[in-house]
DNA sequence: AACCCGGGGAT
DNA sequence: ATCCCAGGGTT
């Protein structure tokens, strides 16, 4: 009598045989599809970025149309979904391939890592669902399955403990068919072994999971994680005059940049109105002209992954407009066409009621 | 190495 | 409230 041993490949792809999800960008071998999902999937939930990948695959169908799209109307598509660096350097990662590409979407792991916005994972999961490379995709949930497996206490966030993790995610990679075990190992860790609780009670490993025998499975993985958040108070100023709004682009290295906003005035801390008029943006936009305050609405804290935005919405209405003020002015009605952060979208849904 | 970049869902 | 999500870029 010999007892089989399974590699841990072939006990995912056994698994991923039965329960794997089917998600649309599984259906094809197309680079660019596999590429777009990717993006989108950057620390993002399949359930959220879904709707987002079918959208823009119906309104950019190959690399060319969104090579040839403007970058406002790219962030428009995007809205909502949040870190807005992937979706500019998407645009500017499809503008890469007509330029240096040909218009062929790059066939090798250094042709793909070349994008902009594409990384070691996306680089992997591109080249080994597109085109069957023999690379392994190390992402949040194959950190936490590996660690769990081997019951591996280093840190996945220091640079040598993901030097680690990459070669045992090599070691452990099926070179038959890489993509399809890329796939398997992340609908694992996003269907089974889940962050908490674990669901060790039908996990197909059993025993052979070291976590699992040694009770450290809900603190695998380790991080050594720093997060500390940052306060910030943004008083928007809400100005119309007639049937035009002021609206601004965000640029600089901040949130939410080429997003849309109103004027903002920032303050250190908590202020009142009376601050806002003492400040000299506010005399630019409004001048002496007989402008008046109709409301002010406070924001419901809104919380970033890294910063607590506090926002009051200053309501106001100008019969003239200053020269800076005029240079911001866009019709009311067109507002809907301008990508704005969610804080500025729940305002103005708040307004057509 | 440390920090920055969003929004949503689950616990 | 806290954590995490098919991470990547900048300094």
């Amino acid at each position: 009598m010999q007892t089989m041993t399974y590699r841990i490949a072939d006990i995912l792809l056994d698994w991923y045989s039965r329960e794997g999800r089917d998600l649309p960008w599984r259906r094809t071998r197309d680079p660019y599809r596999i590429w777009l999902s990717e993006v989108i999937l950057q620390q993002t939930r399949v359930a959220q970025g879904t709707e987002y990948y079918l959208r823009f695959v119906g309104r950019f169908p190959d690399v060319r149309s969104l090579a040839s799209a403007s970058e406002d109307e790219v962030l428009k598509l995007w809205q909502g979904l949040g870190y807005y660096s992937r979706a500019r350097n998407l645009h500017a990662a499809a503008r890469q391939v007509v330029d240096d590409f040909g218009g062929r979407f790059p066939t090798t792991f250094a042709g793909v890592r070349s994008l902009r916005g594409v990384g070691d994972y996306t680089a992997a999961a591109v080249c080994s669902a597109a085109y069957s490379l023999p690379y392994a995709a190390v992402d949040g949930n194959v950190y936490r399955v590996l660690s769990r497996l081997f019951d591996i206490a280093e840190p996945i966030d220091t640079a040598s403990g993901r030097r680690l993790f990459a070669e045992l995610a090599r070691s452990q990679l099926d070179e038959r068919d890489p993509g399809r075990y890329n796939q398997a190992i992340m609908d694992f860790g996003a269907l089974r072994c889940t962050p908490s609780p674990p669901r060790c009670g039908e996990c197909p490993f059993g025993d052979r999971c070291l976590a699992l025998a040694a009770g450290t499975v809900v603190s695998r993985p380790v991080k050594q994680g720093r997060t500390q958040l940052r306060d910030r108070w943004f008083h928007y100023l809400h100005i119309t005059s007639g049937g035009r709004t002021l609206l601004c682009r965000r640029s600089g290295r901040d949130i939410w940049q080429g997003l849309y906003e109103f004027p903002l005035l920032e303050t250190p801390e908590a202020a009142d109105f009376g601050a806002l008029l003492r400040m000299p943006r506010f005399a630019e936009l409004l001048g002496d002209a007989p402008w008046r305050l109709l409301g002010s609405m406070p924001v419901a804290r809104h919380q970033l992954s890294h910063q607590t935005i506090h926002a009051v919405f200053h309501r106001i209405e100008t019969p003239s407009l200053t020269p800076a003020a005029e240079a911001l002015a866009v019709p009311t009605g067109t507002l809907g066409d301008y990508a704005v952060p969610r804080l500025i979208d729940r305002y103005l849904m708040s307004c057509q009621r």
